[in-house]
RNA sequence: CGCGGGGUAGAGCAGCUCGGAAGCUCGUCGGGCUCAUAACCCGAAGGUCACAGGUUCAAAUCCUGUCCCCGCAACCA
């Protein structure tokens, strides 16, 4: 297959909260698809970071006493240890208020101002007197004139786009008081103009896109609006327009494009040029594939706010992406939260769990079409049946064996031949797909093949009648234990990393057919995985 | 008429796009095996596919209507 150009871009866990479960469930995605791809030999950049910008780091800051920096530190430590314990694969984890993003963000919405995209408004806004400023649209609350439900200013959850006139007498949400509206100026970007470019975009991707993505980002460009741009903040990416000194960046735009800025960097680090990932004119014969991987609540952002800015760059972006949502993760089981003494933080369950058969539960178990919900014992039986007795039994049944030192001399049978590759395939159709429940289970479908043919060939029989059919049982299942290291390589990294040292292959896994050399010492084997 | 998801064996789910003998995992019961972390393999029981209409030779799957459940209004992906 020839060699593409693949990003994946995870989406950015707000510098607000400590990581939970649910981030964990619906970026898994991400790190299957580069972990993929990059075995099949496809030029892979996955990037992600904190978003550290917003009003809630600066509100959380001023009630503790200490800089948004402060707070931003905090979580982004949080994320970057808990990711790296469930092995995920960044090529690049940032940090938005990192310098180097802004002044790329700041040259980038120069760019979108000079091409005519971003447009001022006048329009009265919510300034609160006792704080004397005006205040963002996430400080302040209202009634929504749709639903009736109390709200934040920005966006109603049952899809109510507030007006300028529906901001009156807004309360303040720092200091209580309410709001008066006071002439001031916006950016604003203009969204609409792109009505054409982002629904050519939801056609194109119909039958590739997930349901919820396609749903949703239609029902926005039915009734598509311009979005404004700046927000009355100081903690944030400045605006390079005269006049707006005193306005930072909505976060949403710029967190969008730490994916590109994310990008550069690594491009700069490593010696390449970044363009060949985002820039149709760069490496023009190759194809390029840019996968967003996040969960609902991100589809609009991802499926509409970052492509129009993209296009309207005007300079050969790849607007073209692959959508890949995930629905919610259900962590509201009261029970286990008391009987495992946890909440849902990432941290605590990647220390107290074992993060592979979590990831491996996820993917087949995850919120990938609808809502899943997650519990211990909903998780402990994946991790005792399928990881456990299933998957790591058939090494150690096989490598283990009653007085085997050394893997004999055999020849894979044709029937376990056949079942690998036919495995290899139709997982690679299923990961591309981005079906990773059907991808999982196929491959655990290998394991219990492999399970099934050792107790039809009796090894523990052929011991002792026919040493030759013995070898050949024994050999066949290696190489299945050979192969799963490379298939479940996406799903379970860590226990794949130790299949390849107990048979002493190649370090770096690849999406191909290997064999086993006879011979090898076994003595290093031992179980890959403990009941819980 | 707020938005969205769902109702398939005791539990958790797949199948629905493109109608054609009801499937998977766990649990239960019975059997086999003893290499292996009491793991593995085989077999059985258990479902009017929420309900009511309609289309069709044929509907879990398409259409219409009804009922019920869940998520989003404090966080949060």
């Amino acid at each position: 297959m020839k060699k593409r150009n693949v990003t994946i871009c995870v989406s950015w866990p707000y510098a607000n909260n400590n990581l939970h479960l649910g981030y964990i469930a619906s970026s898994l995605s991400g790190d299957i698809l580069a972990r993929y791809h990059r075995m099949v030999g496809d030029d892979v950049v996955m990037v992600s970071g904190t978003d550290s910008h917003g009003t809630k780091p600066a509100i959380k800051a001023k009630k503790e006493g200490v800089t948004p920096k402060d707070i931003v530190d905090r979580y982004h430590k949080n994320f970057v240890e808990a990711l790296d314990l469930f092995s995920f694969s960044f090529d690049k984890f940032s940090i938005t208020y990192d310098d180097y993003h802004k002044e790329k963000c700041m040259e980038i919405f120069k760019k979108l101002y000079d091409n005519g995209y971003l447009y001022e408004k006048i329009l009265n806004r919510p300034y609160c007197p006792k704080c004397a400023k005006f205040v963002a649209d996430t400080e302040i609350e209202i009634t929504c004139p749709n639903c009736g439900n109390r709200t934040k200013a920005d966006n109603c959850d049952c899809g109510h786009v507030p007006t300028e006139a529906d901001l009156e007498g807004a309360t303040c949400l720092v200091c209580g008081e309410t709001t008066e509206q006071r002439e001031d100026k916006v950016l604003v970007f203009k969204l609409t103009a792109f009505k054409d470019v982002l629904t050519k975009l939801v056609k194109d991707n119909e039958n590739i896109w997930r349901a919820n993505a396609i749903n949703e980002t239609n029902k926005y460009l039915n009734d598509l609006r311009d979005r404004d741009f700046s927000r009355d903040l100081d903690w944030g990416v400045k605006i390079p327009v005269a006049g707006y000194e005193n306005k930072v960046v909505w976060v949403w735009w710029e967190a969008l494009l730490g994916y590109v800025t994310d990008t550069m960097k690594l491009g700069e680090e490593r010696g390449f040029d970044y363009r060949k990932f985002w820039k149709k004119d760069v490496e023009p014969e190759t194809e390029k594939k840019v996968y967003m991987c996040h969960a609902k609540d991100n589809i609009v952002f991802h499926s509409m706010f970052l492509p129009a800015m993209l296009a309207g760059l005007e300079d050969n972006f790849v607007v073209n992406n692959t959508m890949v949502s995930a629905e919610y993760l259900m962590m509201n089981n009261a029970k286990i939260s008391k009987s495992s003494g946890t909440c849902f933080e990432a941290l605590e369950w990647a220390k107290n769990y074992n993060t592979d058969s979590l990831r491996y539960h996820f993917a087949a178990n995850g919120p990938e079409k609808k809502d899943a919900n997650f519990t211990l014992e909903l998780y402990q039986t994946t991790h005792n049946s399928e990881v456990v007795n299933k998957f790591g039994n058939l090494i150690n049944r096989t490598l283990k064996f009653k007085g085997l030192e050394k893997l004999p001399e055999g020849k894979v049978a044709d029937e376990i031949k056949n079942m690998v590759d036919v495995t290899y395939k139709i997982v690679a159709e299923n990961i591309e797909k981005t079906e990773f429940k059907k991808a999982a289970e196929t491959a655990m479908d290998l394991v219990a093949f492999a399970n099934k043919y050792y107790d039809e060939q009796k090894p523990w029989v052929q011991a002792k009648e026919d040493i030759e059919g013995f070898n050949n049982t024994i050999y066949s299942c290696a190489y299945v234990i050979a192969n799963l290291s490379n298939i479940f390589e996406p799903f379970m990294p860590k226990a794949c990393a130790k299949i390849r040292g107990f048979l002493g292959l190649e370090k770096t896994p690849t999406w191909r057919v290997v064999d086993v050399k006879a011979g090898i010492s076994l003595d290093k084997v031992e179980p890959l995985f403990a009941r819980i």
